[in-house]
DNA sequence: GGATTTTTTGCAACCGGTTGCAAAAAGATT
DNA sequence: AATCTTTTTGCAACCGGTTGCAAAAAATCC
């Protein structure tokens, strides 16, 4: 049984609040006193429970990571860099996977029985609800990659997809593309809706060029694979905005078996800017997303509220940016 | 303020421990209290705060997610099995990043700070010694991906990498290749060093076939591509069996650019079945680790340990599988 | 109906810590 | 040396629960 606070009081031959104040930074206790404790904490390999002392000081330092995305290889990178960011500031990320649509009102019961100082949501297909449920009990949370709207009523860490669709829309019409198309991810996921409106809303101010648009059931290899298969049974647009790189190199990947070549027949913009969109061999043209700062920034925030939780909400986009490589035509 | 115990036994006016029982099962409670209790429970907004619980209980139900790989992508679907894996079992994994290399030791006692019921490293770098801190200390752990050894002092599953060699190796000879290379991993990997052996072994029962062997430096298709366009500088062997997918993915993409075709001139099998290995213009041949098994298996284990600390330390291990696809000329 | 057994309930101590408060000790001032 | 400040320390209550034990209540038996 590993040694408590009684213990290494009784050893060192002094009260348990001396030993308290010992390992509570900030507590007054004279140097002599702080020696005679440590060494007896040290004989006895004692180091106190983080648990029994979030009871008296409500402070856990346990923060939910809750997620639904564990297919998307950009989440390792999220998974990465939030771990990190809070383990750099002395939190504890308590991870919660809600992929299999278990009730989220559960996990909103079970993160306050664990007593969380805070909550990351770290999705853009949960329901704002979701995030709002935690704001309702109280308990800091901000919604990384969530909507960005003008009266958020959570925190919001992100970036606005409505202007992303803009950004795409504007590299096919410089590029001189006339005849274009989106495809979308997930139709009900909220960063589609809102990137096919910005990519719609730029080009309506081009009459001459003409748009249509199709969803893939998932962002995956396959389901831009298929999708791009189906629509080549049809004729095809001169240029695609795909909703995810993984689902461009679907798309990539009919292209060539449909003897067409990219980007002299087809123009192929991407999004996310992952890792693999870089490689030799695919070299996709697509939206960097910056994850980085998304992500630190919303550690940061975290940490600001768990300081003052009824800080006002607030929204913090970043802007996304154009990784040119060779998947559309050159500029001019 | 949440509610807590003393407030519902207030509002149903019954005692503390009565209200207490009616949140554990297996507790004496006549049905009229319960139904007592439970209404103010509701009212209240009630439920029981876990880790004052566990104070008592010494059970807090969490268990340290420990895994210094957040690179590679099979990572995501280990964490997406464990997640699931453990909160099935109504267990919370604490995750801990420790890519940038923190001193473990620290690790450790941040687990034990936090009263975890047990430990799962998932690593197959980390070193033993890591493992065994938490043993030590009487937490119980299971080292996922761990190094088998005849002799465990911990718990350990995954496959036997050796063995794993050995079948690569076997994969080759049946297909007629006579000269044949290994292009590890991370040299220092004990993955990496037990499959060279077994690799070596069986291609030592065959003296006309010759072979070799390098290291990329990571599991990256930079690493890759970059190895393989430095060996292409001298004479390439006639296959290669690389340490990872995405290495054999950058090496594909060097020897694409070479000029040479793959099987025609060159023959790579990889290992662990990624996703992206099934990928049409990818169709890598390649060994498949089963990782589902592995992680239930880790969870399964690591439950039991719950109920029985001292368990007598095993190694769980899986068998791999060759999954052919396009990279290899084929068999006979 | 009274004695006996079983079930239900509350008391009070405990889990491993923290902290307000007042007493004790140390240091400063005259 | 006596008095006043400041710092250090211990007491005891508390954080939010659980649980062994004995008393009280209910159920069973004759």
């Amino acid at each position: 049984m590993a040694a408590t606070l009684k213990d290494v009081a009784n050893k060192a031959g002094v009260s348990t609040s001396a030993v308290s104040r010992t390992f509570t930074d900030g507590a007054s206790v004279s140097d002599k006193m702080r020696r005679k404790v440590e060494k007896a904490a040290a004989d006895l390999g004692y180091s106190p429970n983080f648990l029994a002392r979030s009871l008296t000081t409500r402070r856990t330092k346990l923060i939910g990571l809750v997620s639904n995305n564990f297919h998307n290889p950009i989440f390792l990178e999220v998974f990465d860099l939030f771990t990190r960011g809070l383990q750099d500031r002395g939190l504890r990320p308590l991870l919660v996977n809600l992929s299999n649509e278990t009730d989220p009102e559960q996990s909103v019961q079970m993160l306050r029985q664990y007593s969380v100082d805070g909550v990351v949501v770290a999705s853009s297909t949960l329901p704002p609800a979701f995030s709002k449920a935690f704001r309702d009990k109280k308990i800091p949370v901000v919604n990384t990659f969530g909507r960005y709207s003008s009266s958020p009523e959570v925190h919001v860490v992100g970036i606005d997809n409505v202007e992303a669709g803009r950004m795409a829309a504007r590299a096919l019409l410089q590029r001189g593309y006339k005849d274009v198309a989106f495809l979308g991810g997930p139709e009900t996921a909220t960063s589609t809706q809102d990137r096919l409106k910005g990519f719609q809303e730029e080009l309506a101010l081009c009459p001459d060029v003409t748009t249509r648009h199709s969803f893939a059931e998932q962002y995956s290899f396959q389901a831009g694979r298929s999708e791009m298969l189906r629509l080549a049974q049809g004729g095809l647009a001169e240029a695609y905005f795909c909703g995810d790189d993984v689902l461009s190199i679907g798309v990539l990947s009919a292209i060539k078996d449909a003897g067409l070549n990219v980007p002299g027949d087809i123009g192929i913009i991407g999004f996310n800017n992952m890792e693999m969109s870089r490689w030799e061999n695919i070299a996709l043209t697509t939206i960097h997303q910056p994850i980085k700062q998304i992500i630190n920034s919303s550690v940061e925030l975290m940490t600001a509220m768990l300081d003052e939780p009824d800080r006002y909400p607030e929204a913090r986009l970043f802007p996304c940016q154009i990784i040119e490589r060779d998947t559309l035509r050159p500029l001019g």
